[in-house]
RNA sequence: GCCGGGGUGGUGAAAUCGGUAUACACAGGGGACUUAAAAUCCCCCGGGAGCAUUCCCAUGCGGGUUCGAGUCCCGCCCCCGGCACCA
C-alpha cells in the first residue's frame, strides 16, 4: 500500500537505501572466482586520489563521476566491469601536511582514507570495495620494493652521484618533472643544485620505444603530444674536438685528448669558431690554463650557487669565461678557443657544444657579446659566402659556403657527408639524443617506502632478499627533514644497522625512501590481484584483465605518472613478467572545473564543498549537473544556480514514472513520440560512448520535455527506456524507478541498455529547408526520401519561396535529400526588399 | 619563442564528412493553477527595421574558395594550458 510520501522523490533516502543494498548484495564487487572467470572483462580505471585532509574536492568528484558513468554504461552493455579505487597516500604532500598539523602521518592517513571512503560511497561510484589499495600499507609497498629490486637485478636501477634539484624548503631532491621554471612545484621555492648520490631508474633506455609506441595507442592527442615533447628525440652527431697543448702551461699535464660535442647541425661545423663547455663539465679543469684559473673558478662557483634558478630565465643575457684552452676544429684543422658558459647545460647531450654563431641564435648572442668570430657557412637564395649575418640563419635550407670541399651541397647532403668523413677518421658518429633524463627516485624524506638496499663496505649495494620484504618504514616521532641532505631515517640507528645479506658483516640500510611516482607507476597491476598476499600480481588474473581498457584522469599527469607507468610496464614485459608492454589501451584526459569563470583556489575562497550540495540535492543531481556543465574532456564552468536544471529534470522523471495520483498507464507509445524515443536512444548511446555527456543529457531532457509537453501523461513504454538511459548518470534514482517498474534486482545486472531500432526511429515526414541563392526562404514538409523533383514542386508552392522565384530563371538546383534544397537563380531576385 | 586547446546570446554551452546558427540548461519577463508558497505547465527571450507576411545584420578581426562557410584556405588579434638557452 503506497502512501503519499512514498510517492515523493526523496533522493537522500533512496540513495542511502541503494548504497546499502549494493554493499549487501555485492553488486559492484568481484569475488576471486568471478575475477578468474569473467567472460567479458572490462577494466575501467581512474587515477586514484591522494587522500588529503580536506576531503574530496570537486575536481576529484568530476573525474570519478565521468569515469563511473563510462563504467556503468559499459556494464549496461553487458561487460563485466571491474572498477577499483585506492589511495595514493605516500609522499611529500602528506608529509608536509602532517608536519604542519603536527600529526604523525601514520595517524593522519587512515583518518583521511576513512573520510574519502565515506565520500566516495556517498557519490554513488560503482567501486569494488573488496579490491582497494593503499600505497602506504606494508602489504602494498612490499611489492613496490619488490618492483625496485627487479629493476636493480636487471641493471635498470643504478646509483650515481649527479647534479640534482634540491628544494631548500622541502629539504629534498626533486625530479626534473617536479621543477617548474626553476622552482619547486610543491612550494614554489627556488631550486638549488646539489651533488648527491641518488638512485636512478634508467628510463632513457626506453626513450625510443616510449616514443615509437605512441602512435599505436588510443590516447587523447594532447597527452601523446605532451609525452612526445617531453621525451624529445634529436638526431645528430657526436663529434670529438681534440684539445691542443698550445695554451701554455697547465696544472696537470694529462689533459684529455678530445672533447665530445653533440650537434644536430654537423653541416655547420666549418662555422664552429669556438667551443663552450657547461661550467660543471668534468673536463673544465683539464683544459683551463693557469692564467685563467682564478676567473674560471669564480665563474663556476657563481653558476653553481644560482644554478637552475637564474639559469632558466630566458631573457638573461649570456655570460661566460675563456678558459685559456684550445681545441682543434676537426673539419678546418684550426684551433678554436674553449669557453665555459652557463647557457650550456650539463644535463643535455655531452655538456659541451661546438658554437656556430652564424647559424645558432644563442651562439650568435654570445659571440656578439664577447667579440668572437662569426662565419657564414650556409647561404640562402640570393646570398653568398660574403653576405653579412645580422642575425643567425638557422634554417637548414640553402647551400654550403666557406666549407671547403663541401661548398655547394645542401645542408642535408652536407650533414651526411661530413659525419661520414669524420667517422672514417674516428672523429664522429651519428647519434640520437633525448631530452628525457633518467628517473631519480631517491627522496631524502620519511614518508615513503624505504629503498630496499643494504650498503656493505665489502659487497657494495646489496638487494634486500625478497623473503625479507617489506622493509617496514619504522614509526619515527621526529620525522622532520634537515639541512643535512639525508633522510630522517638516517637518525634511526637501530633500524639502519643490519647485517649484510651477502657476507654477514655489519652494514647499513639505504635511508632514502622512493618517489611517490613509483608507488603509482604499478598500482593498476595490483588491484585485480589484491587477493594474493604472496605475489605482486597473479599471472592468470592479469592476463584476463590487463591491459586496462579505459583509463581516465587529469592531463596534469601526462608526462609524469603516465610516462613512468608505461616505462614500468615495458620493463616488466621485457623481464617476462607481463605479456603486454602498453598498460593503458585507451586513455582520456578530462577537463577542469572552474567556478563562475574563475579558477577555484583556497586563497580565493571559491572552492566548492561537495558535501552540503549532496545533502541538499542528492548525489544523483550533483553527478548529473557536473556531467552537464560542458564536454567532459574539456571541463566546464560551475554556476551555483545551474544545478536546478538537472534537479528539476530528475524530479520530472520521477513524477513521470511515479505519478502523484494513479498508476503509470500501459499501452503502446504515442506514434508521434516513438521516432523521437529511438532517435534519443541513438544519440545518447553515441554521445555517452564518446564521453560527450553534456549533449547526451541534453538529448534526454529534450525527450522528456516532448513526452510531457502540454501536461500530457506519459505511458510506461515512453519513459521506461529513459530510466535505463539515465542510469549511468543517476544510478540511485534509476535503481529505484526500475524497481517501481516491477523489476527485481539491480538495473546494472544484465545488459539493460536500451536497444535502438532504426525502423522505429525513421520519420515519415521531414522538414526540408529551401534556399534561394543560398539564403533560407522557407521550409517544406516532405515525405522522407522524396526525390528532387518532388521537393522542388513543394518548394515552388511555398509562398515566400515563390515570391523569391518570381521573374527569375533557375540555373542550378542543389538537393541534399531530407535536409535542404538550394535553388540558384538569375534575374531580379536580388532586388526583393 | 615553440607546441597544444579555444574565442558563438545576459550566462554555461549546441551545431565541425560545409547544408535551416544559437539545441539543452541557467538567469530574466509574462501567464495558468494555488489561500499562499513550492512543484508543475504554457508563452517570450541575439541585434536592427516593420502593424505584419517579412527583410537586413550577427559565430574574435581582415581577405579568399563555394550554390552555400561557425565549419575549409591565407593573413592577423586575444584568452587558457604545457614546454622553454635541449646545441
Amino acid at each position: 500500500m503506497s502512501t503519499r510520501s512514498d510517492r515523493t522523490y526523496d533522493p537522500i533516502a533512496i540513495e542511502r537505501e541503494w548504497q546499502a543494498r549494493w554493499d549487501r548484495e555485492g553488486t559492484n564487487s568481484f569475488t576471486l572466482d568471478e575475477l578468474r572467470t569473467a567472460e567479458r572483462p572490462f577494466y575501467n580505471l581512474m587515477m586514484f586520489p591522494y587522500p588529503s585532509a580536506e576531503g574530496l574536492h570537486v575536481g576529484n568528484i568530476y573525474a570519478f563521476t565521468g569515469a563511473d558513468v563510462h563504467g556503468r554504461f559499459r556494464r549496461m552493455q553487458g561487460r563485466d566491469v571491474f572498477q577499483p579505487i585506492g589511495f595514493d597516500a605516500f609522499g611529500i604532500h602528506s608529509e608536509n601536511f602532517a608536519l604542519k598539523a603536527e600529526v604523525h602521518p601514520m595517524d593522519l592517513i587512515p583518518a583521511n582514507v576513512a573520510n574519502f571512503t565515506r565520500q566516495l560511497r556517498r557519490m554513488g561510484g560503482m567501486f569494488d570495495w573488496g579490491h582497494t589499495v593503499d600505497t602506504t600499507a606494508p602489504e602494498y609497498y612490499k611489492w613496490t620494493q619488490w618492483l625496485f629490486l627487479q629493476f636493480f637485478r636487471h641493471g635498470l636501477a643504478e646509483q650515481k652521484e649527479a647534479p640534482v634539484n634540491w628544494c631548500p624548503s622541502d629539504m629534498t631532491v626533486l625530479a626534473n618533472e617536479q621543477v617548474v621554471v626553476g622552482a619547486c612545484e610543491r612550494c614554489g621555492t627556488p631550486v638549488e643544485q646539489r651533488f648527491i648520490r641518488q638512485w636512478f631508474l634508467r628510463i632513457t633506455e626506453y626513450a625510443d620505444r616510449l616514443l615509437d609506441n605512441l602512435p599505436g595507442i588510443d590516447w587523447s592527442d594532447t597527452t601523446r603530444k605532451a609525452q612526445r615533447a617531453w621525451i624529445r628525440r634529436s638526431r645528430g652527431a657526436e663529434i670529438r674536438f681534440p684539445t691542443t697543448g698550445a695554451a701554455g702551461e697547465r696544472a696537470n699535464g694529462d689533459h684529455p685528448a678530445a672533447i665530445p660535442v653533440f650537434t644536430t647541425r654537423p653541416d655547420t661545423i666549418f662555422g664552429a669558431t669556438y667551443m663552450v663547455l657547461a661550467p660543471e663539465h668534468p673536463m673544465v679543469d683539464a683544459v683551463t690554463a693557469n692564467a685563467a684559473r682564478e676567473e674560471v673558478d669564480a665563474y663556476r662557483a657563481r653558476t653553481r650557487a644560482m644554478d637552475l634558478v637564474a639559469r632558466q630565465k630566458i631573457e638573461k643575457h649570456k655570460t661566460g669565461v675563456f678558459t685559456g684552452g684550445y681545441c682543434v676544429n676537426p673539419a678546418t684543422g684550426a684551433p678554436i678557443p674553449v669557453w665555459i658558459a652557463d647557457y650550456v647545460l650539463m644535463a643535455y647531450g655531452t655538456g659541451a657544444v661546438m658554437a656556430v654563431p652564424g647559424h645558432d641564435e644563442r651562439d650568435f648572442d654570445f659571440a656578439t657579446a664577447y667579440g668572437l668570430p662569426i662565419v657564414r657557412v650556409v647561404a640562402d637564395e640570393g646570398e653568398d659566402a660574403d653576405t653579412p649575418l645580422a642575425i643567425a640563419y638557422e634554417y637548414p635550407q640553402g647551400t654550403l659556403v666557406n666549407s671547403g670541399r663541401y661548398d655547394g651541397l645542401s645542408p642535408e647532403e652536407a650533414q651526411r657527408a661530413i659525419v661520414e668523413d669524420l667517422a672514417a677518421e674516428g672523429m664522429a658518429e651519428n647519434r640520437v639524443s633525448h631530452r628525457l633524463h633518467d628517473w631519480c627516485i631517491s627522496r631524502q624524506r620519511y614518508w615513503g617506502p624505504p629503498i630496499p638496499i643494504i650498503h656493505c663496505e665489502g659487497c657494495g649495494p646489496v638487494a634486500v632478499p625478497e623473503e625479507d620484504l617489506p622493509v617496514v618504514l619504522p614509526r619515527v616521532e621526529d620525522f622532520r627533514p634537515d639541512e643535512s641532505g639525508v633522510s630522517p631515517l638516517a637518525r634511526v640507528r637501530d633500524w639502519y644497522e643490519v647485517a649484510c645479506p651477502s657476507c654477514g658483516r655489519g652494514a647499513t640500510r639505504e635511508t632514502d625512501v622512493s618517489d611517490t611516482f613509483l608507488d603509482s607507476a604499478w598500482y593498476f597491476l595490483r588491484y585485480p590481484s589484491t587477493d594474493f598476499p604472496d605475489r605482486p600480481f597473479d599471472d592468470e588474473v592479469t592476463r584476463r584483465w590487463l591491459p586496462v581498457d579505459t583509463y581516465i584522469g587529469g592531463n596534469e599527469h601526462a608526462v609524469l605518472h603516465l610516462l613512468y607507468a608505461r616505462f614500468v610496464a615495458m620493463a616488466l614485459h621485457d623481464m617476462g613478467r607481463l605479456d603486454f608492454e602498453e598498460p593503458f589501451t585507451r586513455f582520456r584526459a578530462h577537463g577542469l572545473i572552474i567556478r563562475e569563470g574563475a579558477k577555484m583556489s583556497k586563497s580565493k575562497g571559491n572552492v566548492i564543498i561537495p558535501d552540503p550540495i549532496i545533502e541538499r540535492y542528492g548525489a544523483d543531481t550533483f553527478r548529473l549537473y557536473l556531467m552537464f556543465l560542458g564536454p567532459f574532456m574539456a571541463g566546464g564552468d560551475y554556476r551555483d544556480r545551474g544545478i536546478s536544471g538537472p534537479h528539476g529534470f530528475l524530479h520530472r522523471l520521477w513524477e513521470s514514472v511515479v505519478p502523484r495520483d494513479g498508476e503509470l498507464a500501459g499501452g503502446p507509445p504515442d506514434p508521434e513520440l516513438e521516432p523521437r524515443l529511438h532517435r534519443t536512444i541513438k544519440r545518447v548511446t553515441e554521445q555517452v560512448r564518446a564521453l560527450r555527456y553534456n549533449t547526451g543529457i541534453a538529448a534526454m531532457m529534450e525527450y522528456l520535455n516532448a513526452v510531457r509537453a502540454g501536461g500530457r501523461t506519459p505511458v510506461r513504454a515512453e519513459v521506461e527506456p529513459l530510466v535505463r538511459l539515465v542510469a549511468p548518470f543517476a544510478p540511485h534514482i534509476a535503481e529505484e524507478l526500475w524497481r517501481r517498474l516491477g523489476n527485481g534486482g539491480s538495473i546494472f545486472d544484465g545488459a539493460n541498455w536500451p536497444e535502438f531500432d532504426p525502423e522505429k526511429a525513421a520519420e515519415r515526414q521531414v522538414r526540408v529547408a529551401v534556399q534561394v541563392n543560398g539564403k533560407v526562404r522557407g521550409t517544406v514538409s516532405a515525405p522522407r526520401g522524396a526525390d528532387r523533383e518532388a521537393v522542388v514542386a513543394l518548394a515552388r508552392a511555398e509562398a515566400n519561396v515563390a515570391r523569391h522565384l518570381e521573374g527569375t530563371e533557375i540555373r542550378k538546383i542543389i538537393h541534399v535529400p531530407d535536409r535542404l534544397l538550394n535553388l540558384v537563380v538569375a534575374g531580379k531576385a536580388a532586388r526583393i526588399r
